[in-house]
DNA sequence: CTGAAAGCGCTTACAG
DNA sequence: CTGAAAGCGCTTACAG
C-alpha cells in the first residue's frame, strides 16, 4: 500500500485547503516572515487535517541548511567513540538536528572519502577525529568552504578549527605519580604510540622537551605524563618498561602485556595508557592468574566502569562531555559564531575505588 | 574565506565550460541515461577542472532518493548498539549510503520524534529497534508510506517489517543446560525483565507454553530458555533465583545482584541474561570478594570480549552480524525487493575460553 | 501582512 | 545521442 507520488501532501496542496498562497503557507508551516492570526490558523488546520509533513530536502536546498552534523568518528564500535556520539546525539536532538555517522579506521584515504560524501550531503558542519595530525588538506578545504569543522580528542598542525580534547600529559602524570608514591619503581606502560605518525621512540624518551606535543596522538601524551612523573620523583625509567602495541587492538595489547609480564625483572605495577590497550592489559594479568592489586597494582586509562570494583584503578575521560562541547561548537558555528578557533581541554578524572597496593614485599607510606 | 554562495560550482558552469547542457552534463555526471565518449569526456574535464561536488539534496528531491538509512537505536553508548551500528555503516558506506543514528532510550515517545524527523528528512528506510513490541503505529505509518522498516534485536506484533534477532531462547537454554550439567541446582538469573512490557513474571513462569514468545523482549526469551533447560533437566525452579532489574542499567543490576548472593541458600552459579546486567553483577561479586569460577560459576550474556579470560563463561551475540544482515535488508528493500517480510534469527555463540566449575563441595561429571 | 514570480541544483520526459 | 523545457517542494526577494 506505498503511497504512490502525486499522493504526497506538499505545501501546494495545504495552501489551496486553506486558500492562500503557498508563499503564505510556506511562511506559517516554516515560522518565518509575518502572517496573521488568522491565516496562521486557517494554514495550520488545512496542514493538520492534511497531515501535512515538510521536506527537509527542499528547504535545505534554498536554505543552503540541512540540520545535519557529519560525523567522522575513527570506530564507532569502540566504546570512546559511541559515548561521544552519544553526546553529540543528543545536543543534535535538542536543536532539531541530525547526526550522520561515519568511520575512518584511522586511514586518511577513508576519512577523505567520509568527509566527500558528508559535504555532497550538504551536511552543516563536521566533527572530525582526524586521522593525521601532520596537517589535513581535505579538512582545509572544509574550513575554506565555509563550513566549520570541530576536531575531537587530537589536533592537527595548522587546521583553524575548534577542538576539544582531553588533558591527557596531566591525568597521566597523576596516575604514575601515585604509583610512584606507594613505592612502585617498575612501572611498565602500555599503550598505542603508532609508530608511523609518532616517530622515533628513543628519541622521544630522550628529549627533555617535546615542542609539538600538541600534535601527538593522546597515547604519546600520555607518554610524556608517565616520563614527566618519573622525573619529578626522581625515578630513573627502564625503557624497557615502554611497551609499544602498535594499533588500537585488544589481543595485540594482551600479547606484549604478557611480555613484559613474563619477562625477567617483572614490573611492579602497570599502566594501560589507553581503553581498549586496558582490555587486553587484563586478559594477560587474568590468564596469568596473577590478582590485581595484591600482586601487581594496575592503572587504566578510560572506559569500563566496572574495572575499579575489581581494584584497578581507572582514569575516566569525560567522553560524553566531549561530544556534548563538540556539538555545542558545531552549532554555534553554524548559527553565526566567527570568532576565532576554540580548543577546549577537558580534565580526565581518576574514579575513587580503584585500589593501589605497595610492590609486593615493599612497604612504603602508601599514598 | 568562505565561499561565497555565488562562487559555488553547480552543473551549470560545467556544462558551460564543456559547451553542453545542462542536461547532458547531468547525463554523464549523474551516470544515468546516454551519452557519446567524446561529450562525457569533455564534460568529465570539465567538472575536474572546476573542481565539481554533486548536491545530493537537489538529486534528491528529485529522485525521492536520499541514499541515506535513517538508525533508531535505543542508545548508541551502549556496546551492543555501538556495534550493531558499525555493521550499518560498512554496509551503506559500501553502497554510497549514509546512516544517521538516533536515540530512543526505550521511549515510544522518542522513537516517535525520531522517526518524524528522519521522514523529514527523506530517508530511504529505517532500522529500528523498536520500543514497543506489542504494536507500533507510527512505524506501521512509515510502512504505509512506502518506505522500508527494519527491525533489529526485537519483533513488533502486527507489524509487517523484515527483522533481524538472535535465538535468545536457545542460548540461554544451552548456558544453562551446561550449568545443570556441572552439577549446580541453585542456578540465578538476572536479568532485565522489565514489568510494564513483560507482564506478571509469576504467570509467566507457570504457563507451561508462553505463544507470544516472539513478540516479548529477549530478557523474556531468555529466561524462557533458562525455564527450558531446568524442565528438561526435570529440576526445579526456586522462584526466588530469578531476578528481575527491570531496566538497562549496571547499577541497578549490582544491587539485585548482591542481594541475592548475600541471601541465606545463596546459588552455586550465576546467570547474567543481558550485556549491562553482566557488567553489574560482575561488580557485586567483586565487591564481594568472591573467585569465578572457583566459588562461583558465572554466565554472561552478551558484550565484553576479555570477559572470557577472566573465567567468565559468555555467550556473544553476533552484532555485528545482526547491523549488517539490517542494513543489507534495508538496501534491498529501497532496491526495490518487495518480497513478503524476511524474519532473519542468527545464533548467538557460547565463547570457547570461559570456564564452568562444579559448584563447591560437589564433584560431577563438568560439562 | 500577502501573493505572483523566480529560483535552489539537479533529473526527467519529450522532441528531434 | 542531445537539448529545451518543465519540475521536485520548498523559500526568497519584490511589489502591493
Amino acid at each position: 500500500m506505498a503511497t504512490k507520488r502525486s499522493d504526497r501532501i506538499t505545501i501546494i496542496q495545504v495552501a489551496e485547503r486553506a486558500g492562500v498562497s503557498t508563499a503564505t503557507a510556506g511562511r506559517v508551516l516554516g515560522g518565518y516572515g509575518y502572517s496573521s492570526d488568522e491565516l496562521r490558523a486557517r494554514v495550520r488546520k488545512a496542514a493538520d487535517e492534511l497531515d501535512y509533513r515538510p521536506n527537509r530536502l527542499a528547504r535545505g536546498l534554498i536554505t543552503g541548511k540541512t540540520q545535519t552534523i557529519g560525523v567522522v568518528a575513527a570506530d564507532i564500535e569502540n566504546s570512546f567513540y559511541a559515548r561521544a556520539v552519544r553526546g553529540i546525539a543528543d545536543v543534535a536532538r535538542g536543536s532539531g538536528f541530525g547526526a550522520i555517522i561515519t568511520n575512518s579506521d584511522e586511514s586518511v584515504e577513508r576519512e577523505r572519502e567520509a568527509v566527500q560524501l558528508l559535504m555532497e550531503k550538504q551536511v552543516d558542519g563536521f566533527i572530525v577525529s582526524p586521522a593525521a595530525l601532520d596537517g589535513s588538506p581535505h579538512l582545509a578545504d572544509v574550513i575554506a568552504s565555509g563550513r566549520p569543522v570541530v576536531q575531537i580528542d587530537r589536533l592537527t598542525r595548522g587546521l583553524a578549527a575548534d577542538s576539544v580534547t582531553v588533558d591527557n600529559r596531566a591525568a597521566a602524570r597523576e596516575c604514575v605519580v601515585r604509583l610512584l608514591a606507594a613505592g612502585h619503581r617498575r612501572i611498565a606502560i602500555i599503550a598505542e604510540l603508532e609508530s608511523a605518525v609518532g616517530g622515533d621512540l628513543a628519541t622521544f624518551v630522550g628529549s627533555a622537551e617535546e615542542p609539538d606535543v600538541a600534535f601527538r596522538h593522546p597515547s604519546w601524551q600520555r607518554l610524556l605524563g608517565y616520563l614527566d612523573a618519573h622525573r619529578a620523583a626522581g625515578v630513573s625509567v627502564d625503557p624497557a618498561l615502554i611497551r609499544r602495541v602498535g594499533e588500537y587492538s585488544a589481543a595485540a595489547a594482551r600479547e606484549v602485556s604478557l611480555d613484559v609480564l613474563q619477562g625477567k625483572n617483572r614490573p611492579t605495577a602497570l599502566f594501560a595508557g589507553d581503553g581498549t590497550m586496558s582490555t587486553g592489559t587484563m586478559q594477560a594479568i587474568a590468564a596469568m592468574g596473577l590478582r590485581v592489586p595484591d600482586d601487581l597494582s594496575l592503572v587504566c586509562f578510560d572506559d569500563l566502569d566496572w574495572m575499579s570494583w575489581s581494584g584497578i584503578t581507572t582514569v575516566v575521560q569525560p567522553v560524553h562531555d566531549m561530544g556534548v562541547a563538540a556539538a555545542e561548537l558545531v552549532l554555534a558555528r553554524v548559527g553565526g559564531d566567527d570568532s576565532p578557533p576554540q580548543h577546549v581541554v577537558l580534565q580526565a578524572q581518576l574514579a575513587e575505588r580503584g585500589s593501589i597496593a605497595a610492590p609486593r614485599g615493599i612497604d612504603t607510606d602508601s599514598r
